[in-house]
DNA sequence: GATGAATGAGGATTCATTCAT
DNA sequence: AATGAATGAATCCTCATTCAT
């Protein structure tokens, strides 16, 4: 599957935008540095997104794209609801140690008004309804149930990032996820230790990206 | 206690700095911003900062003193740690109503690196060690719990400032995390229904900011 | 009388040039725009003109060009160097009702340093050096009839364009222009209401180019 | 009458422009470079000026302004408005002489959209109305009126900085102008004749921008 | 201390021009 | 000839910080 000039280019800055976000927060990222981690020049950069929100938008779609297709590609043939949300859980925490640059730049978007946050709580919302309807999960609202998950998971992926995890964190943070959607304790301990589907190759990226110094502007 | 005038203007700063930060996120307050929402001359800011990274550790801890002492004082004479857990994650959240510009401020130096997150972390510790002990909390480690309660609560927040939160929003919040530490659903249900002290009004700041337009830089 | 293609696409390039000039003022004409008028692409502008400059002169001719021929379609046959340049005058500056892009684009290019200017005052100063010689003009200089024919006629088209004009125009700035020339005023106006031959229709650029926005970059 | 500092630099910086507009046209005048001939820093011209076309709007007033002063300052005793207009176009026109920087500038601008045209023609309304009223002018229309005084200066201005005028020119083109507005050619010879009141010294400003190479951005 | 003008480095964006396809 | 992606210099503008008053 060979892509256009165009289409492989607009993928190199996408790719480095992750990387620098990732290292230096999305508010520190000038377009210099987007196109210099990317191997264009400056003016490239504006071939391809009109502006630095566009670019924003752009990686917020890429980012919770992948991140949806790793989670639907890990689902195989189960039933229970509960099941799904510790799944998704588990894969979208754990790619924090897959690739640390897209968690990273997740992060970072989801403090913003963009739509990353809100394109996750929609993609939560359908597994949580099923839950509830079927008696599984016992919450106060919707509301309550979006946040304990993906309060819980983002946390949990900030805990790996910072190295304050242990290796199986994500199965932790799963199943405090499923008891504060009123799961029983056993059941959520129970249901975080089945084997995930293997997903396929998550494409790493390799930063070159230095961190920047503790004092540095923004 | 009369503030001395130096004392008083570098308050304003604060003050002017929490409710830009507020409008506009911190990455976007400029200093004059600050300088002029505080009715001061934009040089006057250098007399009470050494620079812009300055203020926002000095935001930073200013922010954390409030929150702790509130939540302290809403405390009374409790012996349960999950009622501790319950009514700080109450007092917290429910803050976010009253003086939304410190519930913005707060999240938004939660994103970032410095010391918020970590500071945040440190004064939940104690109280979820001591219902470990007690056995109160059945969790798989503190790591998990301290993600719980802190990203069950700020999204509890986000979620009011959004506006997509029923009035009692924070007693289901708070409800969600107890459960997600291992709290019997019946107890947690309990728990948070029990009324708070009175805490003394925490001066809510009147902004006189403007909200940022939409697509606005950063 | 078929263009061949190379040809086609210059004339296209040129006559979009002239609708972006108009539009915008050949400052904020970006190559861009043109060939985007021109319905080719950005680099097949250097097939045709080497630089952005080459276009401008070009235009500034292709410009002169028209003109000139129009007027001179009109002259038909007349014997009295005051006609000749009332008709001149009449012709150049009813232009601007007919082909507003061209007239924009005209007093755009006036204002610069090249061309434009001097080969509208080599244009002129036949027939003002004839009616000098016949005793028809008298005035003070060659240099002052420069001024005043070509100055009246130009800000008659500016007032065309700028919706300030009379319907018959044309006609009071070409009798002022020959008053200023020392023709007496009954004859001015006697010559000036004199029917034109027909010119041929000089074929109306439509323009699908928008105005700028009032405080636009130039 | 010692100008606050602030007072001091804004003007610097409108000299500057002044003289930069005159060299190289408003259109190809980069901020830095205004600013460099203030001789202040880059930023400082935003202490002044909130952008670009703010400082076009603020040379055109001073153009104006500076202009209209001078005219006034020369009228004197005089009750004919043939000579009110003559005089104000021998003024207009020889400064171009003293400070051709000035009039480079108020060319340049003439071209554009905004106010120094239409500036012009309120100036030069009243006169012109008193004159037909009087029955001293007979003209077409108030607009040819205006285009032929406005427009003659206007060239006569341009001949003289192109170095194509003799020196009495200024009064070969009030004379012109005069007899466009339909005064008889001995009256108008006759007035701008007479001698102008002494005007005030106008400060001609000094320039050390050098113009610009031929081919030279835009 | 307070003031606010000045500074200048830094960052976004535009656009003429080149060049491989 | 045409295409359109890439280039990078040029330009506008912001803002943290300094400093004379």
């Amino acid at each position: 599957m060979a892509l256009g000039k165009r289409e492989r280019t607009r993928r190199d800055l996408l790719d480095a935008a992750v990387r620098v976000f990732a290292a230096r927060g999305p508010g520190a990222a000038p377009i210099h540095a987007i196109a210099a981690e990317a191997g264009v020049a400056n003016g490239t950069f504006y071939n391809h997104f009109r502006s630095r929100d566009e670019l924003l938008e752009a990686v917020a779609s890429h980012l919770a794209d992948r991140l949806s297709s790793a989670v639907v590609a890990s689902f195989g043939q189960r039933e229970d609801p509960a099941e799904f949300v510790a799944i998704g859980i588990r894969v979208f925490v754990g790619w924090a140690r897959v690739d640390p640059s897209w968690a990273w730049a997740l992060l970072r978007l989801l403090g913003r008004e963009g739509g990353v946050g809100s394109r996750l709580r929609e993609n939560v919302t359908a597994d949580l309804q099923a839950g509830i309807d079927a008696g599984r999960f016992q919450v106060e609202s919707m509301a309550v149930a979006q946040d304990a998950v993906i309060g819980i998971a983002a946390m949990g992926i900030q805990a790996i990032l910072d190295g304050r995890a242990a290796p199986d964190h994500e199965s932790g943070v799963a199943a405090a996820a499923l008891r504060a959607l009123g799961v029983p304790p056993a059941d959520a301990g129970a249901i975080v230790c089945r084997p995930l589907a293997e997903p396929g190759s998550p494409a790493p990226s390799g930063s070159t990206v230095t961190q920047p110094e503790p004092g540095s502007y923004r």
